[in-house]
DNA sequence: TAAGATTGAATTCTCAATCTTA
DNA sequence: TAAGATTGAGAATTCAATCTTA
């Protein structure tokens, strides 16, 4: 592949995501929670028996440092718990609250409506192609190297 | 398209923006710049009369306000300058200055390296079919409206 | 009134250093 | 020593409000 067209495939799968999250933003909005947010909230409507910080920071793409932070904001809000594992007291396991619950099973529907809003008319074949394309760009993100020089 | 397909689709157009933002600033960081100011630089380097702020943010997909935060912090580097226009005192134009270009022609080779290395191994026509994925995505994302519930 | 730019507050993010527990 | 989590500083981001010039 020429130069110009790999500039242009990586800068569109990042104006892609970019435009993606920006706009989905406008669905969080009126629920008072960031996509940031959304994101932990669904991760952990999948677990219910709750997250340690690390696996939940890992499942998001995230820095150990940020999840803090994150939590932080969503305890004060009233969605998340922290609670405290007898067993390793340096893990603490996040669950979602009873309002956190709520607030994602009204919040779900949505987003998943505007999920497949965004890939209306790419047909199954394509979007597996494109899967495999994404992926093997991740698998080489990080394992490029400089070159000697 | 079957709802999961989809959610994995724009996940994974998320994830692998944030892999390779990520893993990109490994490559800046030596350089004392993040991949956001790498970006305007490149911009820049291409418009040796400068640009508005305002067609600067719209090429870069950021926030009006953002780019102010962001020259500033690259004037304050030394690698761009703001001009004064005579016949529009309400817009200033943004150059790279020669520190800035010498950045960029170190820089530029290395960034073009590795993106060549994410995007190894993928053919000219299925980078285009992702491309035009990419871009109908892009398309819809902007359009999504609520369900009426 | 409108357009380009700026400011301030709040959130998010990364990094490096630190604290606690294993 | 190592692992999970936290803290503090700096950079980046968004939004709403403001300032200046057109």
């Amino acid at each position: 592949m020429d130069a110009d067209l790999a500039r242009t495939l990586t800068r569109e799968v990042m104006t892609t995501a970019d435009t993606f999250l920006r706009e989905s933003a406008r669905l969080f909005r009126p629920h008072g929670i960031t996509a940031a947010q959304y994101n932990v909230i669904s991760v952990l409507a999948a677990a219910p028996e709750g997250l340690s910080q690390r696996v939940l920071g890992d499942a998001l793409v995230v820095d150990r440092s940020n999840v803090t932070g994150l939590i932080n904001r969503l305890a004060e809000a009233g969605y998340v718990a922290r609670k405290v594992q007898p067993e390793d007291r340096r893990a603490h396991r996040v669950v979602l609250t009873v309002a956190g619950r709520r607030l994602w099973e009204k919040v779900c529907p949505h987003y998943e409506s505007i999920v497949l809003q965004v890939v209306a008319g790419i047909s199954k074949k394509r979007a597996g192609e494109t899967l495999a394309v994404l992926q093997a760009m991740q698998a080489h993100a990080t394992t490029w190297k400089l070159a000697k020089k």
